[in-house]
DNA sequence: TTGAAAGCGTTACCAT
DNA sequence: ATGGTAACGCTTTCAA
């Protein structure tokens, strides 16, 4: 902002167009005079101004990540900061930085979008959380916008994307509180047509096939209250469920509650396993059985490829990028642990 | 990117600088003429190029968040993302966007300062848990770099800061837990220097004075793991305290797993009060007490203010702005809950 | 009221 | 190998 390549020519007695050589580190620049450049960019403590270089450039600097929740519905959500936390981690030694955008709702959404593509703020995008009918990705791919998928992409686009196999992972879920002797294993997901969600259903009900005859399917709002209101009315009724896997552990932080609220015991009366393995499920009373998703992973990948298309550099490998997934079990999904003794 | 100014006084038959005026609003340009631009601009989608723009004006749109937290530090921790997502929504109807940065030590911190002062890649920054000798709000300062501060600010500096008042947070939450019943009150704060930690054992401090014979202090990295390693050592020991105070609610998960390592009932054998009154804080078993920050409002009028200085507006009112606390008592703190019965 | 033109600090192309 | 110079898209001053 203060000292240009203008003001760093004149003190090395060369042109910019040679200072700006030396900063891109030109080959066909002789020694002599770049040490003289670099002495004085030294001495007088010149940084290349950002904006002046991305407006030549059409280069940011800046990696989008745009969550899609409610008005204060990132709140306290563990996945979100680990999620933000890794991504940070990952660019700190890149030459990008992380922009956070939230769209509350369809129609700010798209306001976003819009922004996006047409003023390129940001060089790439990672989409979370994407709904199977979604057409932010058609424009990001007409527009040609470098985006990352993290999650389960349309069987026909063709899109970069990494994701768990929920499907796999949710069958393993429930099966395993099947084996724990659980009975009337239920699902708790979000609303249809969010694809992990879905995903996980479908996983829950491949399971469930020819084990159990009931198939029960309860939908809430992303959240632990909404979670904890939900769970309470199914919780209540007669023919409830004795075990759950739940869509996040921030949901089955409401359904812990929910249950405390109707005065059943977890894992007694009711099993519970869900997803992301953050640090809560440390925290609750026995623990709570959680699949891990691997998010350092996810991200790591997810922006390795990311910066690749940005860059223009080659890709290998697929473009629908899976990460293994691993459940941890702890004391909710363990029935009757008493017997161990 | 795609349709420029210069592509909209052609559709428009005016010449660009006009195009320029009728977007900032300029009153002295014909009706008949801004409508036709309007029209032009809504018909072919247009939207400035923040780039060319940011570089004509030196504003870059965006508000930076440093975070000193070491490398994965930030993994779930509810704090961060509460601040975060408060953040975001506060900027969501300005024109500025959230730009996380992540300082992992002293050095990388320093280096990340210097990049934000030179090349102004962000219009302001909001600074979190600074430490008492900290060099650098000097050099901010010194720049003139617009920026406030969330936390206690050094006596002489003349900075724009708002915080709580945790020395009488920490005296109410320590007088709370005396007023229980408890006899051997602790705290367990961060490494010394931390202000937050500092302010709260002053309080703990004041509230104690007379009250209580020994001054029971001990500190911990900041994280669940490390409060969880530190607490089991003093929990074990013969002389541990009956209840503490702890720095923030993630720290205190981790005492809280101490007490289940060493076999103490919260809150019969552990009264326990923490920071911060974020969601877990209903997980756990009973409830955990915590005092309440009211982080939204710290956010607004931080934001506020923020963007009040860097774009020069009037500022009422001092310069340390103080939001009230507000402690959430929950089962933790409460000794023999069943003696009400 | 409108238009022409001068930058903002870079990068990159074309001469030399 | 180096210098001159034209963009990049916008805002703003100066003329008309």
């Amino acid at each position: 902002m203060r000292v240009t390549q203008q003001d760093i020519a004149r003190i090395a007695n060369v042109s910019q167009a040679t200072v700006s050589r030396v900063l891109s580190g030109d080959e066909k620049v002789e020694p002599s005079i770049r040490d003289r450049v670099l002495e004085a960019m030294r001495r007088h403590n010149y940084q290349p101004d950002v904006r002046a270089r991305s407006l030549r450039n059409s280069r940011a600097g800046l990696i989008g990540l745009v969550v899609n929740r409610p008005h204060g519905g990132l709140n306290d959500d563990p996945f979100f900061a680990s999620l933000t936390a890794h991504i940070i981690d990952y660019l700190q030694d890149k030459p990008y930085h992380l922009c956070l955008e939230m769209a509350a709702g369809e129609s700010r959404e798209h306001a976003i979008y819009d922004e996006m593509l047409r003023t390129r703020r940001v060089d790439g995008l990672v989409l979370v959380e994407s709904e199977a009918s979604d057409s932010r990705i058609e424009r990001l791919q007409q527009d040609k916008f470098p985006f990352i998928l993290l999650g389960n992409p349309m069987p026909s686009a063709e899109v970069h994307s990494v994701d768990n196999d929920n499907v796999h992972a949710a069958e393993l879920a429930t099966i395993h509180l099947l084996d724990s002797g659980y009975r009337r294993v239920g699902i708790l997901g979000a609303r249809s047509g969010v694809t992990v969600s879905d995903d996980r259903i479908t996983g829950y009900q491949r399971a469930i096939r020819g084990r159990q005859v009931d198939h029960l399917i309860w939908h809430a709002d992303f959240g632990s209250t909404a979670a904890r209101q939900t769970a309470c009315e199914f919780l209540s009724s007669p023919n409830r469920p004795d075990a759950l896997v739940v869509l996040d552990d921030y949901m089955a932080m409401g359904v812990m509650m929910a249950a405390r609220d109707v005065d059943l015991k977890v894992p007694q009366d009711l099993g519970l396993v869900s997803f992301n393995d953050t640090k809560v499920c440390d925290l609750v009373d026995g623990g709570l059985s959680s699949v891990s998703l691997n998010i350092d992973q996810i991200v790591k990948v997810a922006c390795d490829r990311l910066l690749r298309i940005i860059e223009h550099r080659p890709i290998s490998g697929p473009r629908r990028l899976i990460v293994p997934t691993e459940l941890k079990v702890r004391g909710s999904s363990v029935r009757h642990p008493e017997v161990r003794a």
